[in-house]
DNA sequence: CCGATTCAATCAAGTGTTTAATTGACCGCT
DNA sequence: AGCGGTCAATTAAACACTTGATTGAATCGG
């Protein structure tokens, strides 16, 4: 039992400090106040994580854990994207301080090599999936064989990261832009159907 | 020359404190080192700018500036859009520094209601140049009736966006993602097309 | 000489991290 | 059962250093 309860208390420990990053940022992270939020000494929260590095960490892994379940391998590839578009807004809306941490770690990205490192390697493996999806729904026929997979599934990806954002993901915008996609992907409800895009070649 | 002289110390101290910024983020700015980035003493500092935050205030100013010369007037809209897409991107690979700021505002605006307005405010011009150019070319016949040029547009500013963060601005990726929305929106460069996007009506 | 600028020195309030000590459960030994 | 010993877990107290901000004296152009 041992065991499990230190990593009950490593979790609690990254929690309060996930809390402390989605209230204040990476700015306002002081590793006494994650130590007061579980209730421990500061010493104890050093116990479990020699440096504050290492406590951001574990931040990392957990944040990152949260997307896990965004995408399910029910339905066509059609039904999965859609569902993935649509589980991926809900996530960030229902809990807003997810898309501040994923922010502040892919800010601090720039100047941290470890975390630029797990950041990349869940991106392209997010990419890859989309491509994944995408080839099959051409081959399906529900897309064109045209369309140019890794293009498309970057501006998926873009999007959504996108929605992380505060100024963006506060606006009734992201929606719309989800949405766009969604019918340009022509993945959309049908009865919410409006434009379903560009003709080609229009010139 | 004195009133001239002070500007330009105004700005010698902005720039640097965008320097810091870009370089160590918003956790990493000292005031101690901006100062020494001009090679002033830390209260002459605090003689133009009384606190931290009327710089910060200022590094805004300056960074939202370096963005009003990727909308030229010239050309026809699908022109303008094609040109103002271009613009940003090559303004953010030439000036990496530019997109790190802007993530860090865009972060910062989640607990600083003044910096929220500013960001809002600039986005929400943005958004509603960009909207008026697509009506304009939906009016040209460039782009088909159908299209919600709102949901269009909010697509377009979030993609964009989205380059200003590390993770994606580094990666090729964010360059296949503009290519793919220059498709869809028609006015990509026809030597370069590839794939023109969804068919209307695919079902 | 005078007001605008600049500076070295200093301050109070934190900052992450470490140290030395305490607690209590578990162990083999008598 | 009683006893010392070990060990993980926790703590109060400080350490060494940094931070934004202030001050009073010095400097310089007009």
């Amino acid at each position: 039992m041992s065991q499990a309860a230190r990593e009950d208390r490593r979790q609690e420990l990254v929690r309060a400090a996930y809390s402390q990053i989605a209230e204040r940022g990476f700015e306002g992270l002081r590793t006494r106040e994650v130590a007061a939020g579980v209730g421990v000494n500061i010493a104890t929260l050093h116990y479990y994580f020699p440096t504050k590095e290492a406590l951001i960490r574990g931040v990392v892994e957990h944040a990152m854990g949260r997307f896990r379940t965004t995408l399910a391998p029910h339905g066509s590839p059609a039904d999965q994207l859609r569902n993935h578009l649509r589980a991926v807004r809900k996530l960030l809306r229902e809990e807003p301080g997810l898309g501040l941490v994923l922010g502040e770690l892919n800010l601090r990205s720039a100047r941290d090599p470890a975390i630029a490192g797990i950041m990349r390697q869940t991106y392209d493996a997010w990419h890859q999936t989309l491509r994944g999806l995408l080839r099959r729904a051409v081959k399906e026929g529900h897309l064109p064989p045209e369309i140019d997979t890794d293009e498309v599934a970057a501006l998926v990806v873009a999007a959504l990261t996108a929605m992380t954002l505060p100024t963006l993901s506060s606006s009734p915008r992201t929606d719309q832009a989800l949405r766009q996609l969604e019918r340009w992907l022509g993945v959309s409800t049908p009865r919410a159907k409006k434009g379903n895009g560009v003709p080609p070649a229009s010139d």
